[in-house]
DNA sequence: CTGAAAGCGCTTACAG
DNA sequence: CTGAAAGCGCTTACAG
């Protein structure tokens, strides 16, 4: 090889002796090249170790073009709103790609209504965007979604088996919750008793969180079949935030609880319940303000994070891999489940949200 | 904006009425364009949220040009080496960067040697590489390869003060002693001792060993300043691998060891001893194979993983952003303080090695 | 101070 | 089955 210098498509189609168009069509497999030349060409480029430019050839099919992504995301009620993440990731990987022609167009929906998703998801699909990333919880909305697109969607955050073929871009909620499991039982071993809380909202427990809940049960059963554990686990209300410390104090109390493990973001909920109890540790998800504060001041003890911001930017990044080059393995991802203690709290730019 | 076009500098052009040199000129900030058409065509481009096509514009400037990185590593002596991970990373970076025409050159050195990675930095320097990815071990050999180097180097693994101006990409080992502290003292607490283990080579404890003991001390003594707890530590040749267990066994005995920190990646070389204590715990760095399986068996409780791997890949994502955007942010990086226990040890896909 | 042209490597549409 | 030419958007070297 030349030093500092690439084969070009023009140095194989002099080598081989036919024209560049030749040349190309020999490196895409195209028809109407003769078996002869054909094998000329392919011993050039074996020889040279071509590698095609791919500035030059996106430049003339992706050139002028630009991807349009449309990004559904619940609507971000708050400062500290979860859904921030997601966003400030896609922001991040739109950052890198803009040059590249690639934009993004946000919709919100209301978490609440499965109409104000399905309208979202009408709109999008009358809008004619490359790809959509966005959220299956509701599990109806989500099937409609992916038999009506004509364009890949990535769905975030959760997993949930729907009909059609889609990809998801999530934390394994299942690890996640034997994750939890072995750290409390680093802690706690066989002596006390653990409790692993549910928030419900609208009466129903989260996909995910029951997901987790059944990872956590499974850690001990696989790791330890033949002993008995106490685990309680209780669901209550989301909305309700003043009645859990009255609901929980009894069961403290009695059961000698000394693992508590929230499968939603909300741990911070239980404050007060938890400030009463000396010996008893915590394990939360995500790293919204209040619960990195209490992580901060040692209320919770781990916090396990699905690393919302990576998934968004994956997503993207992954959305234009498969746009350019037809890669597909950027479209489903399972994300690492990261263990956070109060010393290892990841800093982020919060300001470019 | 018209839907699916991106604006070209040509209708940039158009639109302000001058040519596309002149239009490029601006985009630039060159000299030769007079105030008022300076003017004219900034508010053109801010009106049209013209934004350049990358692809275009690297197709010209380094098409046909082949960026060449040199990385050296200590010799990899065998299969279950630390330093195939970061080759792996490398290999990783380099495959999607492939057709961008980046090309690596791998050196090895002899680690007990410093000869040997001078002799090899030589060799580098005499070649003319557009990048070095190293490690900081030897420290006059480092300052001497810094000062001598036109090009930019990225050390890994190690962060150590070195005269010139150098980058790091690397875990903070102080950071991640604390992390240890923390993860040892929620299972022990004050009643147990805390016993460091340093190995030496050569007969000197690694600066980054050195750096994780001083943070794991100062966890204790930052969070707890007045109480007192019982920290040991010894330190042990590393290549003695036979006298470790009857060294730490009298330790273990009489100090009512509870808590094990092994700030090197050989905590497997004390399975012996580790197997003799039921109430003992330990931490240790790095995910090699043996390692990992005694984090299976549950030997070792917590291993922090310095992500070797990401780090070779971020040097050379962060060298080719530097060599065609000038970004020089991605030279200098702190790797986040991974912690593993059995339930999320990584899946790598080791045969790509 | 400004413009017109050549060229980067690849792809496409057309000519033979 | 093969080639010659135009063009993607940008940059550079040259002309005026």
């Amino acid at each position: 090889m030349k030093p500092g210098r690439n084969y070009s498509i023009k140095d194989i189609a002099r080598l081989a002796n036919v024209s560049i168009g030749t040349v190309d069509r020999v490196l895409h497999d195209r028809k109407g090249v003769s078996q002869t030349t054909k094998e000329r060409v392919l011993a050039v480029i074996k020889k040279t170790g071509y590698k095609k430019n791919i500035m030059a050839s996106r430049l003339k099919l992706a050139s002028n073009h630009i991807i349009k992504i449309a990004v559904l995301l619940p609507e971000i009620k708050d400062d500290w709103s979860y859904w921030k993440w997601p966003k400030l990731g896609v922001t991040r990987a739109v950052s890198e790609l803009l040059e590249s022609g690639v934009r993004i167009k946000y919709f919100h929906f209301d978490a609440d209504l499965e109409e104000s998703f399905q309208a979202n998801c009408r709109k999008i699909l009358s809008e004619n965007y490359s790809a959509i990333v966005t959220v299956p919880f509701m599990k109806d909305a989500s099937n409609e979604l992916v038999k009506l697109a004509s364009v890949p969607d990535i769905f975030l955050d959760t997993y949930r088996s729907l009909n059609n073929s889609a990809n998801f871009i999530h934390q394994d909620s299942h690890v996640a919750g034997m994750v939890a499991g072995r750290l409390l039982y680093n802690l706690v071993g066989e002596e006390g008793a653990y409790l692993v809380v549910n928030m419900t909202e609208n009466g129903i427990v989260r996909i995910n969180c029951q997901q987790r809940e059944n990872g956590f049960r499974d850690f001990f059963s696989k790791n330890f079949p033949e002993k008995e554990f106490s685990i309680f686990s209780i669901n209550h209300s989301l909305e309700d935030s003043h009645s859990i410390s009255e609901e929980l104090s009894p069961i403290f109390t009695q059961e000698n609880i000394r693992g508590l493990f929230v499968t939603n973001s909300r741990a911070f909920m239980l404050r007060e319940v938890m400030a009463l109890l000396t010996d008893c540790f915590t394990v939360g998800f995500d790293l919204n303000y209040k619960n990195t504060e209490l992580l901060r001041e040692q209320e919770i003890h781990f916090i396990i994070n699905q690393k919302p911001d990576y998934q968004g930017y994956m997503a993207i990044k992954g959305v234009y891999k498969y746009l350019t080059e037809g890669n597909k393995e950027g479209l489903n991802m399972k994300i690492p489940v990261e263990i956070i203690v109060k010393e290892n709290i990841p800093i982020y730019e919060i300001d470019t949200i």
